[in-house]
RNA sequence: GUACCCGUAGCUCAAUUGGAUAGAGUGUUGGCCUCCGACGCCAAAGGUUGCGAGUUCGAGCCUCGCCGGGUACGCCA
């Protein structure tokens, strides 16, 4: 099965080049940058002249004069310095959309070496508020969750909870220091954890005996004092009520909800391999693992503290440990920000060094901070940070106002234009972090977060919900689909489009990097539109033409749908506009 | 101080191994609802890719130097 039009090209440019005793690493095709003069274009004789110091005209002529015998393509030309430029059959084209439409993965492939993949995104931390910050490390997440689920590997995602360092002996000692105990702990809900949390802060930041005594109490916790554990316990409980409430607005899943204090056990199996193995040394009092310097300083990594406590990074260690082991994960990914580019390369040489996880993939995707518009993290407008609940709802608000009330549409009541406000709300959020290529950080647009113009994720859905319309228009009148014929340049391009998206979708897993799927999904909605508007499909000339535009309307919509879900965002089967303006 | 990342249209962002005429959205200006949903479509204007050198047939991308912004740098996580 081979549905990709690029693909076949590819194919047939091997045997040429081999043919012709070219290095066949350089025989494929892009898709066109001049649309104007091809579908697909090969830059192959370029690189080639480069390396064989030949001329690359005289190469590419080569090439396309062996291109000229094969039956797919309308036409081949070389091009400016050597581009190959070619251009298929509109046949050709017509019936990879069809193979495509029958296709249950619409022309999807999946990797060749099916695997264990372990995602580590989300990250919250027990007694803290979710915020903004919260926001890209979930999304993004869940979307390469859902893409390599698609592709064929197996996936075990976990929200890792920050649950375990001195913040929850800070937290712990704050109340005892209000309270007199912990009677009360466990009447405390997740406002006034935060509050407690909020004051510890505070208080430990200038008075060394606060500091002194928080982390007394965390080793204490963590030695398995009873009391602590207790209410610690509840603290951790209550707050990931909170955190699951939010996760599940953001259709944001996990299989696994560990948290660092999971790894506690293995934090002393790890010390222990270190010390028999004399990978670590004592220094200062504290255990640390040295690391290679090259030209940028390393510092070493603390397992063991001077007082006795595991350092921080030995937990990520440990958890390496466990996943390898009982997890038998083969990939590991993490899903932060850029301020932890150090930490995780710090975790990632140790772990080689100890001989964790030999033969694993460790990855850190890193990605830019949510701005404000100074370029500086965001904060709202007064500077506190925005919590995602209050986004979230800031986003439905807006989007009920373009709605119509609950019961202006037959068979729409209260929670229908509910689910459908939901729906479009967290499409319009999530949508506007995924279009952005996460490497980098992106500027949040307070005024923008809910917009359905142009680039946006109601753009998409508007555009699905469109389609549905006419097909169910269609039916209704005892239309059906049948084979794709091109005529218009508008039905070509739209075919053209749909053949790209299982190279789109394997870029995406390659790269582990939605915003190919995001830039691509719009740009079809964009393509479909110009189609909808240039070509009519109930009304077209001929019944042919008429089954021709359903059929390739109904596998736009499909694979639309598809890539939102692999974005993680729903498409309604239709989108209501309020009746006013 | 040292290391890493970033600087592209007024604004927010793209640009798959170095390739042709650097693309979208937004904003601005103009056009398109008697026809399948105008949250749409079509068109125009908008650029010395921070600056200066170098490598190359060819540089937004690679190298070096400046300028400007961000982040991280042993016992917080």
């Amino acid at each position: 099965m081979n549905l990709l039009l690029e693909n076949k090209i590819n194919t047939e440019l091997c045997k040429i080049f081999n043919k012709l005793k070219l290095d066949d690493r350089f025989a494929f095709v892009k898709v066109s940058d001049r649309p104007d003069l091809s579908d697909f274009q090969c830059n192959g004789a370029l690189a080639l002249a480069k390396i064989t110091h030949k001329n690359p005209r005289e190469i590419g002529t080569m090439i396309a004069e062996e291109l000229q015998k094969c039956t797919f393509c309308e036409s081949i030309s070389v091009d400016g310095p050597g581009f190959i430029n070619l251009k298929l059959k509109d046949d050709v084209i017509a019936q990879n959309a069809d193979a495509m439409a029958d296709d249950e993965r619409l022309g999807c492939g999946m990797v060749e070496d099916p695997h264990k993949v372990v995602l580590d995104y989300g990250g919250p931390n027990v007694a803290k508020t979710m915020h903004v910050g919260h926001l890209r490390s979930g999304v993004i997440g869940e979307s390469v969750s859902r893409i390599e689920r698609f592709v064929g590997n197996d996936v075990i995602s976990d929200v890792h909870l920050g649950d375990w360092g001195t913040p929850m002996g800070m937290i712990i000692s704050e109340i005892i220091m209000q309270d007199g105990s912990l009677d009360k702990v466990y009447d405390y809900d997740i406002a006034q954890i935060t509050e407690f949390y909020k004051q510890a802060n505070i208080r430990c930041k200038d008075d060394e005996n606060a500091r002194e005594n928080a982390r007394q109490i965390t080793a204490k916790l963590q030695e398995g004092n009873t009391q602590y554990r207790r209410a610690w316990e509840h603290l951790r409980n209550e707050s990931l009520k909170a955190i699951k409430a939010n996760y599940e607005q953001l259709d944001v899943n996990f299989d696994l909800w560990w948290g660092e204090s999971d790894a506690h056990q293995v934090c002393g199996e790890v010390v222990r391999i270190a010390r028999e193995n004399d990978i670590s040394e004592v220094d200062n009092g504290a255990t640390i693992i040295r690391l290679e310097e090259s030209n940028k300083p390393k510092p070493p990594v603390i397992i063991v503290k001077s007082d006795g406590a595991f350092g921080y990074q030995l937990t990520d260690i440990a958890t390496i440990k466990m996943r390898v082991e009982d997890l038998h994960a083969q990939e590991i990914v993490y899903f932060t920000d850029s301020r932890q580019t150090l930490h995780f390369e710090q975790v990632f040489e140790a772990v080689q060094k100890l001989g964790i996880a030999p033969n694993v993939k460790l990855q850190h995707i890193v990605f830019g901070t949510v701005n404000g518009a100074d370029g500086k993290p965001f904060k709202t407008r007064d500077g506190g940070v925005m919590d995602l609940e209050t986004l979230i709802a800031m986003s439905k608000e807006k989007v009920s106002q373009s709605l119509p009330k609950p019961n202006e549409v037959e068979g729409y009541g209260t929670a229908e234009i509910e689910k459908l406000t939901q729906q479009i709300a967290i499409a319009a959020i999530k949508f506007q972090d995924l279009k952005n290529t996460i490497a980098s950080g992106y500027v949040f647009e307070l005024d923008d977060f809910a917009k359905f113009e142009g680039k946006t994720g109601p753009y998409i859905q508007y555009a699905v919900a469109r389609i549905n319309s006419v097909l169910r228009k269609a039916a209704a009148s005892g239309l059906q689909t049948g084979n794709i014929v091109l005529q218009a340049p508008e039905e070509r391009s739209l075919a053209l489009k749909l053949a790209q998206v299982h190279n789109v979708v394997m870029r995406a897993h390659t790269d582990k990097e939605p915003s190919i799927i995001a830039e691509y999904t719009y740009n079809l909605a964009q393509t479909f539109s110009t189609f909808y508007n240039a070509c009519p499909m109930m009304n077209a000339n001929n019944q042919e033409l008429v089954s021709s535009r359903l059929k390739l309307a109904k596998l736009t919509r499909d694979i639309l749908k598809l890539m939102l879900y692999l974005l993680g965002i729903e498409a309604p089967e239709v989108m209501l506009k309020a009746e006013n303006k």
